[in-house]
DNA sequence: TTCTAGTTTAGAATTATTATAAACTAGAAA
DNA sequence: TTTCTAGTTTATAATAATTCTAAACTAGAA
């Protein structure tokens, strides 16, 4: 229980107001010693397995995005029509397989930028991802 | 005519067999002096402006696929639930607006990676893209 | 000129997401 | 502790992008 009251006073220094749903939702995503990439549909899966207390699908699409603008998590960038979080919101790199469309994570410290660009006038950089397109 | 007869062969090279529509669509996108970004709504709209012979936008989707599959399109990485492509299929880097959901691109000269990883096995890299993501 | 596999098309179906508005609840104030 | 209300959750409807379907059309080989 703890554990409930960390969550808690995290959401609640983000303005969120930690409710069971966020609680619960929070306890899946990052209670874990790996990053996480998922949909909703897999998160909801996850969730709503019979036997649990049940969330709806509007409060876990909600739910994501209030955790993203908390900076819990970063979308991913792919060419798919459907949205894929990352709990590693840290700048980091993905393959791209073009056949499997499936996206891995490429360690921090295997990419290296030697030369970024000045970002336009007004705007600054959020973060920076490299993808590299992969096929057989 | 000349020009006609060009895109038609560049299709028949590709196992496409060029209909009007295909030629309209390849004119529209390759003819021009700069790369362009497009979705299927923007390239729709261009086509098929009131005046124009018209064509469906199962067509525009049915081609772009098809142009995709040829190697002659490219599909664009987004946190969009939209896709976006671009004419230009060469490794390049994007800066993506986070507030008007805009691509520009950047200039190849600007970015340089100093170190790249190995792919995994029996994989080879295809082209490799940075995406700045920026806001106000 | 004929024929047919490949292509186009309008519209229906599907999928992911966002909007709506009524019911519920965390937590501040009484 | 109880009351109150702004913030949250929820079922469901609405919207948006894309894919499917099957009938009509057509490029180009025979």
């Amino acid at each position: 229980m703890n554990q409930k009251k960390e969550i808690a006073n995290k959401l609640r220094t983000s303005g969120l107001r930690p409710t069971k749903q966020r609680i619960l939702i929070a306890k899946n995503l990052f209670d874990r010693n790996k990053t996480f990439h998922f949909t909703i549909e897999t998160l909801n899966k996850k969730i709503n397995r019979k036997g649990k207390e049940q969330i709806s699908l509007a409060t876990i699409y909600n739910t994501v995005e209030a955790f993203i603008n908390a900076g819990y998590l970063k979308e991913i960038l792919t060419s798919k029509n459907k949205s894929y979080y990352d709990t590693n919101i840290r700048s980091h790199h993905h393959f791209y397989d073009e056949g499997s469309k499936e996206l891995t994570d490429i360690n921090y410290n295997q990419v290296k930028l030697s030369k970024v660009p000045i970002p336009p006038k007004g705007k600054k950089i959020k973060n920076l991802e490299v993808v590299i397109r992969i096929q057989k």
